[in-house]
RNA sequence: GGCCCCGUAGCUUAAUUGAAUAGAGCAUCUGACUACGGAUCAGAAGGUUACAGGUUUGAAUCCUGUCGGGGUCACCA
């Protein structure tokens, strides 16, 4: 049982003999003591000093009386103002050492037959283009967060839905038609989505010569807004977007030439994306499919407008009222009775549910997107959803670079694959200079360097609240120093190596039988480790990665200092040793345990 | 303009959701190489938490206003 938790039942008991008080134990404040005063835990009193009629600190050495009486894991306790400082006894700190190391699954709940069933959708890409850095945000978020919902005792179904069909994609295959003169990945030697991409950016240029060549020749002399009307003009006549568009009928009336041509390039780019998906090391358990379900939605609706849920307007189109949810109307179906991005998020769910007894909906979706899930829950809910109400839109920040925004536009965006190239690169080329791993194979440099290249970036994204737009310097996310993630699996590497040597030399590793002293550092060590469960409960409540990636710099900072102070395999004191030993490797197993709830792999060597 | 999010050292960021002197890393400066892995460790310096009020025993955190940044307000997805 948790030391937090032991008190805090105490404490309940306390407050009710002492004060007639029924705290619950969310009321109860435990933190851990700062390091400038004495103690491992401290209770905030100030909640109770009301109910005890007593100054604050008497308040404190109140309790602090009672708990050293009747709590056997505390042994000393110091008052500071409205702050009761506890110390818990070593002997305490070493039970928790041995539970960490003999359950092989510390920190982890299983999933039984009661468990809810959670699905989280992320990634969702568009299949006009490779995937980029604001990809990565989402895929890494997304996979970090299933691994942390199953850590934490739920069933969990990775979902993804591709944006197959639309405009961009004709924009693709029509570039392709046009100016690509049947290239195909293997005879480009380009990958699938990087292919279809280049052709998009070709449209895309094309095009915009175009509308300029449609431009009237006093254009440059006209105001503002003369010129937004001449260029809006221009667009409307635009015969390439016009073709587009003419393909976009044409693929829904599932012509078969245009659906044949669709067919061929999404499959390169799946190639593609698979590659991508699997040097991220994120995968899914359902992907679904957008030409297969934008049509879907509009039973669900018209079945809300005959419950009258929904209005119909003079035109035909349907709507959704929300101005008594304090937001506005909302389209659900066009005049000509075709759907909306949100009529086919309507249609997905009713699919999944159908599919799944979910008991909760998470999707990874961009901030950008806040106002869209805000209504669509509303919409769920309203339809009979049991989870829409509940959502969860995981929602998160923009990511920017030193340069600024990224725009595919300008050309500033930072592919996915070239990013993690450059990583992996950077990572074997600062290795080799600094000779780390001369004695290792040519395959296994390979390996050592993917892990830390990749560890670096994943790392680096995954550090930051999700919540927040974030900066991304490459330079800065692969530098070895500070709370990175290389810092983090070298740590383990050296744990990893003491360990080896110890076994070579014969030395015990098992907990020692007879009592041994703890200094400072060692019991921070044991406290911070023993947290870890907490730690990715609390993670699993936040949704949120970022948790447990500063709790692990955090637990191998200290595990640094500890190391720096000690010798361990030179101790001489043979129990004292063992216990070190233990210690290490707990660390270690608690490092590589935290480290894989963020997908990062960490090397025993490196 | 309406609504939503954000503003913390020069930079990148934490803060157990309201607690003690706001914690780290980078960069800068100083120290430690007989290293069980120095990709390390110890230390210095750097803050009126955008600003102004308010609530509270206590505010980076909650409320109001101002300024600054972003997002969103399509019969686009």
């Amino acid at each position: 049982m948790n030391i937090v938790d032991i008190l805090s039942g105490q404490l309940q008991a306390c407050l009710k003999e002492l004060y007639q008080l029924e705290a619950d134990a969310s009321s109860l404040q435990i933190q851990k003591t700062k390091k400038e005063f004495e103690g491992d835990l401290t209770l905030v009193v100030f909640p109770f000093v009301k109910a005890a009629r007593k100054k604050p600190a008497d308040v404190a050495d109140e309790i602090g009386r009672w708990m050293l009486a009747h709590t056997p894991e505390i042994n000393r306790y110091n008052v500071i103002q409205g702050f009761l400082n506890m110390s818990i006894s070593p002997a305490y700190w070493l039970e928790c050492l041995e539970a960490v190391g003999a359950d092989p699954d510390f920190g982890l709940k299983k999933a039984d037959g009661h468990s809810p069933l959670v699905m989280v959708e992320y990634s969702s890409p568009n299949t006009n283009k490779p995937l980029h850095l604001g990809h990565v945000r989402n895929n890494l978020l997304g996979f970090s967060l299933s691994r942390i919902l199953e850590a934490n005792g739920n069933k969990v179904v990775k979902t993804n839905i591709v944006n197959d069909r639309g405009i961009h994609i004709c924009k693709s295959m029509l570039a392709w038609k046009k100016w690509f003169d049947g290239a195909t990945p293997e005879s480009s030697g380009k990958k699938g989505d990087h292919l279809v991409g280049d052709c998009y950016v070709a449209f895309d240029k094309h095009y915009k010569a175009e509308v300029k060549s449609l431009l009237p020749a006093d254009y440059d002399s006209l105001d503002e807004k003369a010129q937004e009307e001449a260029k809006a003009k221009a667009e409307a006549a635009s015969p390439l977007m016009a073709e587009a568009h003419a393909m976009l009928r044409a693929w829904e009336a599932g012509d078969k030439e245009v659906r044949d041509l669709w067919k061929m390039m999404n499959g390169w780019v799946y190639a593609g994306f698979d590659e991508t998906y699997r040097a991220l090391g994120v995968g899914f358990d359902k992907i679904y499919y957008e030409s297969n379900t934008y049509l879907l939605g509009k039973d669900k609706v018209l079945e809300g407008l005959e419950k009258g849920l929904f209005f119909r307007k003079e035109d035909g189109s349907v709507w959704a009222d929300l101005t008594e949810n304090g937001l506005d109307q909302k389209v659900l179906l066009r005049s000509d009775g075709t759907s909306v991005y949100m009529t086919q998020d309507i249609g997905t769910a009713n699919v999944r549910f159908q599919e799944y007894p979910i008991d909760k909906m998470i999707y990874v979706v961009g901030n950008e997107q806040n106002y869209h899930f805000k209504v669509l829950s509303i919409l769920l809910d309203r339809l009979g959803f049991a989870w829409g109400k509940d959502l969860v839109h995981f929602s998160y920040g923009m990511v920017e670079l030193p340069e600024g925004k990224m725009k595919s536009r300008e050309g500033t965006v930072v592919d996915a694959d070239d990013l993690m190239d450059e990583m992996v690169q950077t990572a074997s080329d600062i290795s080799k200079e600094l000779g780390k791993l001369d004695d290792l194979s040519a395959e296994e440099q390979r390996k050592v360097s993917e892990m830390i290249g990749l560890g670096g970036l994943k790392y680096f994204i995954l550090k930051v609240d999700p919540r927040k737009n974030m900066l991304f310097n490459p330079k800065e996310s692969i530098d070895f120093n500070g709370n990175t993630g290389s810092f983090i699996q070298y740590t383990h590497a050296r744990i990893c190596s003491v360990l080896r040597k110890a076994k070579e030399q014969g030395l015990a590793m098992d907990m020692p039988q007879t009592a041994v002293g703890l200094n400072e550092k060692e019991v921070a060590l044991i406290q911070h480790l023993s947290k870890f469960a907490a730690v990715v409960k609390q993670a699993g409540q936040e949704y949120s990665p970022s948790v447990i990636a500063n709790y692990t710099y955090e637990l191998v900072k200290q595990y640094n200092q500890f190391y720096h102070d000690c010798s361990i395999l030179k101790e001489e004191d043979e129990a004292l040793r063992a216990l070190r030993l233990v210690l290490s490797r707990n660390v270690g197993k608690v490092v590589r345990l935290a480290m894989s709830l963020l997908g990062i792999q960490v090397p025993d060597k490196m």
